[in-house]
DNA sequence: CATATTATATACTGATCTGTATTTTTTATA
DNA sequence: TATAAAAAATACAGATCAGTATATAATATG
């Protein structure tokens, strides 16, 4: 049952949340978001309490989009070593995916909301954890099937796999080079041959 | 010759880098600087052109505090391995050094500016670079010096190197766990070891 | 010490900010 | 189709925004 709220709900925020993700909090004004939508600043705040309201539900927009991309691209193999070469395939990919999405959210509303609202920097914090997770369970899979051999925990591997895959992307956005991206992925790609494949 | 206004100019930069780096550059309201400064805006305004000029001296304070203090830490040994040692040993204890500075210029400027204001954008990006050519120099000189065996060239291996770095500091930044600092940089210490040091 | 210059404070724009109360329009229901 | 309910548009409030013109205060120079 989707009710007519529900679509424009839904369509604002598919529409504002590149510019949120972009713009950060701050710098985002509900002029833009009714200028981006065409609707009026009724429309806005008939549907949504207020402008933190609308941040965090771009956010969760974007968190959604990012984790179904990286849960569909893993589930592209059963093998725990194809899975870890297909994150590190997504993240070569990582500045084509978040074009659309303004960036990654999780560096942009981490430093952004860091300082600024507690609520979007502690749900940012929470989807970090998520895919810090969701590698950890791969390699804890491998390690147990005895196709990985992991020199620490899975846990502190995955936290030191995503630390680099992070750092990639910041220096790509910052840079705007994402050459990066290429080259530490390629980089992680060895890494993962040379230091976790039991041989 | 440091006349009265020099001073002023001065005592302006000192205390508001702190708020633009820590709040961002549209986070940051004028009044935010008053405050701060216990000056008028008729003071802020006679020493600087207008908030962007404020943004920019500020952010250029930064980076001088930056560059020194590793220029300084760089020049405490003559031996180029020792000089890697000692850049990992720097941002092992970057969280506290950036305490005062409200957290990292470049990682907090580089996200904040970029779609925001293309000068501060553009002076981080050079910030940026001018890091990676100083790591790429120690670099060079090992290889030249026969200490270290680079598996591509010195200036690429500093890009990698600074890659991992800058995700350390934006994982610690983000999720508030400045455990990410020792822990990435202990590994590049287990990196440079194994990897770099020709034996 | 008087004067000229410089620096800071005050008071004010006009624009924009988030948010709200009310009216109008649209939608659903009978 | 008439009516009730929901959604969106309008118009406004009060605060704050960056920036400026002018007045006052502090400093430097003779």
């Amino acid at each position: 049952m989707s009710t007519k709220a529900e679509k424009t709900t839904a369509f604002i925020i598919e529409t504002i949340a590149p510019i949120f993700n972009s713009q950060g909090y701050v710098g985002t004004s509900m002029s833009d978001l009714t200028k981006a939508t065409k609707l009026t600043k009724g429309a806005l705040y008939g549907n949504f309490e207020n402008k933190e309201s609308l941040a965090l539900a771009s956010f969760d927009y974007n968190s959604v989009i990012l984790i179904t991309a990286l849960d569909e691209e893993i589930a592209l193999s059963n093998n725990c070593l194809e899975k870890l070469y297909l994150i590190t395939g997504f993240y070569k990919k990582y500045h084509l995916f978040t074009r659309n999405m303004g960036g990654c959210p999780i560096l942009n509303t981490g430093v952004d909301a860091q300082n600024i609202n507690r609520k979007l920097a502690g749900v940012c914090k929470q989807l970090v954890k998520d895919i810090e997770l969701k590698i950890a369970a791969i390699l804890e899979q491998g390690s147990k099937e005895g196709v990985l051999m992991l020199p620490v925990s899975s846990l502190q591997f995955a936290k030191q796999f995503f630390t680099m895959i992070q750092g990639a992307v910041a220096m790509a956005s910052i840079t705007q080079d994402y050459k990066y991206l290429v080259n530490t992925m390629t980089y992680l790609d060895i890494l993962i041959k040379n230091e976790l494949v039991r041989k």
